[in-house]
DNA sequence: TGGGTGCTTCGGTTATCATCGAACCATGAA
DNA sequence: TTCATGGTTCGATGATAACCGAAGCACCCA
């Protein structure tokens, strides 16, 4: 018949709504029991295993054991930038699953994309680092320079151990809300780890938000500022 | 309920198999017919049409007609790189189809329509001029730049005088083998007009096919260049 | 004006699959 | 062992939608 990939089985498995609340809620980044997606979902917890699985044997999951629970996540980074990118062209086509509710200019300002900041200020982060040179490269493949090394470290991100695990360091992602590209990979995971652990930040629970604090998002500016 | 992009909606167009290789199809950049695409995918045409009427109003798809034809495309660039990055993630887990049968002969490298040149040649050419900014606008209503109007004059062609004619001087047209846009109008005659006398191409008697000589062929490609 | 072609609409059939109740399995705690 | 909890498997049901035949519509050409 025909050749090439086929996306119909990966079209199929995010087209059934109760999935797509499921991947989305793990978008969050955050492993889930099969309990708490059936609640997320609106759905009995025998449709959601028999979902789960579905989602697994496609690629799409993974889950892992620990004692009497089993948690699910996203496969890996290519499934969280694959999704991201339909939420991208959902939203481009007005295709919204509610009305936008009070949490929404909360989530356009900065929410997690899986593992990194996404949203207004996970853009305004990337384009800082860009504009000050401390990133060469395109928006799509891009690499850290000295000077960038050297700010990092300032901060208190150890780039050199980041290099050692096996995910890429430097990976952008395109942001639904915001249509720019902002910073994902090992090293956006770690610079959203560093705003936590210093206060700046926090995830707000049941929720992909993150919340800054005021002086948290002052320091934000300062250490990532935009010229215009 | 929740907040955010639809994209349920989305992976349910792209899940259906059939509509998977209709779009699959379009992602050749050409434009197809209904029943191009029915056969394609194996469906007859009524069902086509329902997919198609689908497919549109999700806002994956454009038609355009053109005489008694119906020619999609897709919807713009969004979509396709949307598509790219589900047979990226799809080829990456193994996901594949299989095995297309032999494609048609070649008599798509170049020919006349009508009175201009079509098939891989007049495609490039329409698209280089595009490309280079010689020509703005849209792929069926455009114009000539200033640049454009100094780089035919280069070429000995008199735009002014083809204005002073009662044809429409820019006019596209959807080629028959390639499905994409070329160059047609008076430009389009005067430019092919321009190639023979040049010494560029000669038309092969009782066919369409232009001939093009190894030199004719060496000229026209560095007279209009293609990025890919 | 009539005939041919490309495409859409309508109606009815069929098949798939999401869903949930109930039973079953596994782990941990008492 | 027994009980409780988290999860999967099974079976039956119901809703959705893909599918095609037939009829209708739009456009082109002679």
């Amino acid at each position: 018949m025909k050749e090439g990939p086929d996306i119909a089985l990966l079209g199929a498995m995010i087209g059934d709504p109760a999935r797509a609340n499921m991947l989305i809620a793990l978008m969050s980044g955050k492993a889930l029991t099969a309990t708490e997606m059936a609640s997320e979902a609106g759905i009995t917890v025998q449709t959601a295993s028999s979902h789960l699985s579905k989602l697994e044997s496609a690629g799409l999951l993974q889950q892992r054991k620990q004692g009497r629970h089993r948690y699910f996540t996203l496969a890996d980074d290519d499934v969280a930038e694959v999704l991201e990118s339909l939420m991208g062209l959902a939203a481009r086509r007005g295709l919204m699953r509610t009305r936008t509710g009070p949490k929404d200019p909360a989530l356009r300002h900065a929410r997690v994309c899986y593992n990194h900041l996404a949203g207004d200020l996970g853009v305004q982060l990337f384009h800082s680092l860009r504009q000050r040179d401390l990133l060469v490269g395109s928006e799509t493949d891009f690499a850290l320079t000295d000077a960038g090394r050297a700010f990092l470290d300032d901060m208190g991100i150890d780039v050199s151990a980041l290099e050692r695990e096996r995910r890429p360091v430097c990976k952008s992602c395109l942001d639904w809300s915001e249509r720019r590209t902002h910073m994902a990979g090992a090293l956006g995971t770690a610079m959203l780890e560093r705003f936590m652990d210093l206060g700046w930040a926090r995830r707000v629970p049941k929720s992909r938000v993150i919340s800054f604090s005021p002086k948290g998002q002052k320091a934000f500016e300062e250490h990532f500022p935009t010229i215009n």
